[in-house]
DNA sequence: TACAACCTTGCCGTTTACGTAAACGTTATG
DNA sequence: CATAACGTTTACGTAAACGGCAAGGTTGTA
């Protein structure tokens, strides 16, 4: 009997070691993430096998991200996102909705989460660009100093080598 | 007798927990961080009470900083920063040069590895802002869903309920 | 000089984020 | 239907980044 599973739309769903590839992390990894409740896959085969949609796809990509390239904790991102539970609801609430007014709704959910999302990225990235600003400050002192001695002057009071690198 | 030892520019030298509340650290930390290679304290006491001097202070703020708010691990701060030992070697250098072309040679080493940090920033940084546009991205698709639908359109194929968030 | 308040070096404990192996079930293929 | 190649759960192991003692020494002040 075939595991060939296939999403209402008709895309293949993946193994675990199959995502695990594509998106670059370990099937350990994954299914850790699981026991802690950032995501759940999309179905299991007859035998338990864990499978995975798209959409799963992208979210665990959006998890290796906030990890590898923000540095969020799992638990900050577990917040991030919200528990599994909830977006299996969210999920199915609009799937199944029959009404306009159900579905719209849980769209203007997903909307605002995102936008909580976008606001601390943003914060996080100001922080990022004081440091970078920071160290340009540093950089601009050293290299006046390195003029100042290159034009002869003597430094009037060189009160430090020059910051946090030497 | 008092521990009041003072920099060779007059600047007062803190002890462990007065960095250690100036930076927003704890001791604990402080002591483990010297232990990982990332500094060493300026002067110890006749009693060797660690004693840390303005220098030390920023580059502590700076570890700060590249841990909360870039989110580095400790080992890549290391690297970020080189090893405590060239920092001293380059420091003294610096200090006891008295030819010029020493000076402009440890300042222009400085500047070196700043440039290198301010890279490593902006690349970080850059990985941020994809995020960031990514998950606008994510926006606009649900924002777009949300507009069809209270157009009383129907949507063509909603592949999915929206993304990562639901 | 007595003493509280700090500091020192061990050293063991804890949380996070997995790695790794055991013992066993599942799936695709010849 | 045999079997290799994957998957499952369970459980113990580990590195990183500290927290928190204990046992003792140091400092500023009364």
């Amino acid at each position: 009997m075939s595991i060939e599973v296939e999403t209402p739309t008709g895309a293949r769903l993946l193994k675990i070691n199959e995502v695990a590839t594509e998106v670059g992390l370990t099937a350990r990894s994954i299914r850790y993430y699981e026991e802690l409740g950032l995501l759940k896959p999309a179905a299991r085969s007859e035998g338990a096998y864990r499978l995975y949609d798209a959409d799963d796809v992208e979210r665990l990509r959006f998890i290796r991200a906030l990890r590898d390239d923000a540095g969020f904790s799992l638990a900050e991102i577990g917040r991030l996102l919200e528990d599994e539970a909830a977006r299996a609801r969210n999920r199915e609430r609009f799937r199944t909705a029959t009404d306009p007014a159900e579905r719209r709704a849980a769209l203007a959910d997903a909307l605002v989460r995102i936008d909580d999302q976008v606001a601390i990225l943003r914060e996080k990235e100001g922080r990022l660009r004081a440091m970078i600003a920071e160290a340009e400050g540093r950089r601009r002192h050293i290299a006046e100093h390195l003029a100042d001695l290159d034009a002869g002057r003597e430094p009037r009071h060189v009160h430090e080598s020059g910051g946090v690198a030497r």
